[in-house]
DNA sequence: AATTAAAATAACAACGTTGTGATCCAATCC
DNA sequence: GGATTGGATCACAACGTTGTTATTTTAATT
């Protein structure tokens, strides 16, 4: 079928070892040879075999990402930017939109070196082990020590935010975001959210915490609707769960006319340059996409070397304060 | 490392190539064995290599998908049924976010059994052959026959639609849709609509004929909202150029009270089942998702087999009318 | 019990690479 | 000028499979 390095050998009248060499750029071979062949190779169209380069160096420079069929708009930076700085160290990203175990069984069937599995965007958490000889990465809660996991720390973020506005002098802090239990990345922000109200001395009623049926615009969009058409119980400030539910925050405040931050302060989760450039820019917690992206492509650097790396990367969430909040009066 | 067939074979007691086939439940082993065998590898955790079996059976089943970073619903749940399709044939689909060449450069690399490339969503069409030794199909226009296409006959479906509308006395009816030139997948639709328009004897001007800076939900209510705010040259019907562009339309008409279809009639491209579960069940043109998957697929799996396939497979369009469209007055 | 056919298993050559050790040939040394 | 380097090339064994051929074992036949 395709031309090997059996077939350059032939043509070059050399050994196919010695073939073998030159491609590699080894000293082993001298100039005028190592051209010779290079330029046959070349010439014949010789594309090298890399199943059979990868049976016996037992490497295949590919990293193998179990990806959710969510559409969130920080995941997607987030693969596109792991995805790029791989790309740096010769690794190519590919992604599996199946469920966690048949990507996984994938990824074991065609050898990739190590895999990202993003835990878990579905409401199937993961806790058992899945079957892989390959090393696996976990982008999600640090709570369970079964895998090394990256952790962005989720419910500190919200205690930041809540500081924040508490220390603004904000008394009535709404949530919104995905409320629903299932998600346990989602829940941690729930419960930093309460925690961290009751902890300075703030009782959170049912109606300062919005749950969206979704993490997307659209619930955003009606829940904070209704949060803020009701005038009377309208909060001085707003923390939402992630930028796409801000997006359809915006859109509300836009239609009713009102005014960030004088009227409302707004605080978001998701530390991405994005949110610089909303309407307004949005002041926002988080750990930036930049460093978790950074973190999760160390990790799987080492992963894919069979170097051993600590269970467990917590990263620190920051405040970056922008002009979406203020003093409250 | 991992346990190999011959690993097994030492323990079992038999040679290597009878546990090669007990492990294919060949005919040519006794049943006793075969148990035996089986249980051993069980027992040891034996899981096959595949890259030495590719190297020899030079099938890797595995499709490679060149996935555009862009997130559109319904390429997405295109994309999802060709994964599922492909995996009753017990292939399994994986995905790359790279630019085009350097996709097929990894699925070469990896030797997927095919490539389906979508063709194009970011404005770089590809009209030179990139190297690949691996049979590439197209998902796009097929008016380049370098290589073999699934064309689901933009153009026509638009026609369709302006057909139906002028059909049920429509005179000023208006396309909203991405007009970019980028795009040959846009630019299809935006010339079927302005040559069936002037074929029915209706001109096309500017206001008629709105660009969106996207296909996305925003651009699709902001163009919406202008269009219809102007209640003096508010058209009677509309042409949505994908589905979310319709999802903000509906969003716009919403707020400005109109009523579908007495007030406004709306026709969408894009056949998918979605259409029927918005706000009003809206009539659309297009080839069904489905039908476009099967094709898809079936294409994949003849490539997979080294099979000659036709060059192209041009889709017919379908009306399915819904309840946002109606009778001008 | 010896002969033969059939069934079961073992041995071995592929697949396309890499890496190690074995050969070759020229140039250098005494 | 024969022994000795040492550089260049070659031959060959891996890697973990599959498939073909050769060998052994078993059972059937006389």
């Amino acid at each position: 079928m395709s031309v090997t390095i059996k077939d350059v050998a032939k043509e070059a009248g050399v050994s196919f070892s010695t073939v073998s060499k030159a491609l590699r750029n080894s000293p082993l071979v001298t100039e005028k040879t190592k051209r010779k062949i290079l330029n046959v190779a070349k010439e014949m169209g010789y594309q090298p075999n890399n199943l059979a380069r990868s049976l016996v160096s037992k490497k295949m420079w590919t990293i193998g990402v179990v990806w959710p069929s969510v559409e969130r708009v920080t995941l997607s930076a987030l693969i596109t930017q792991i995805n790029t700085k791989l790309e740096e160290y010769s690794y190519t990203t590919l992604l599996s939109i199946n469920k966690v175990d048949s990507a996984i069984e994938a990824f074991n069937r065609i050898h990739v070196d190590a895999i990202l599995v993003f835990d878990d965007l579905e409401g199937t958490f993961i806790r058992t082990a899945p079957i892989s000889n390959i090393p696996l990465l976990y982008y999600g809660i640090s709570d369970h020590q079964i895998y090394p996991t990256v952790d962005a720390n989720r419910g500190k973020a919200i205690s930041l935010a809540v500081d924040h506005l508490v220390h603004l002098g904000h008394e009535h802090i709404t949530y919104i975001g995905d409320v629903s239990t299932k998600d346990p990345l989602q829940e941690q922000k729930v419960e930093a959210f309460i925690k961290t109200m009751n902890s300075l001395g703030k009782t959170v009623e049912d109606h300062m915490l919005i749950r969206t049926s979704d993490m997307d615009l659209y619930s955003g969009y009606s829940s904070a609707k209704e949060v803020l058409q009701n005038e009377s119980r309208r909060p001085t400030a707003v923390i939402c769960g992630s930028y796409d539910i801000t997006r359809g925050l915006l859109r509300a405040v836009n239609e009713l006319h009102l005014k960030i931050p004088s009227d409302i302060s707004i605080i978001s989760y998701d530390h991405i340059p994005q949110m610089a450039e909303l309407d307004v820019p949005i002041t926002a917690v988080g750990v930036p996409l930049e460093t978790i992206a950074d973190h999760i492509t160390k990790q799987l650097l080492l992963l894919s070397e069979k170097k051993e790396i600590s269970n467990v990367v917590s990263l620190d969430p920051e405040l970056i304060i922008r002009t979406s909040t203020a003093n409250n009066r």
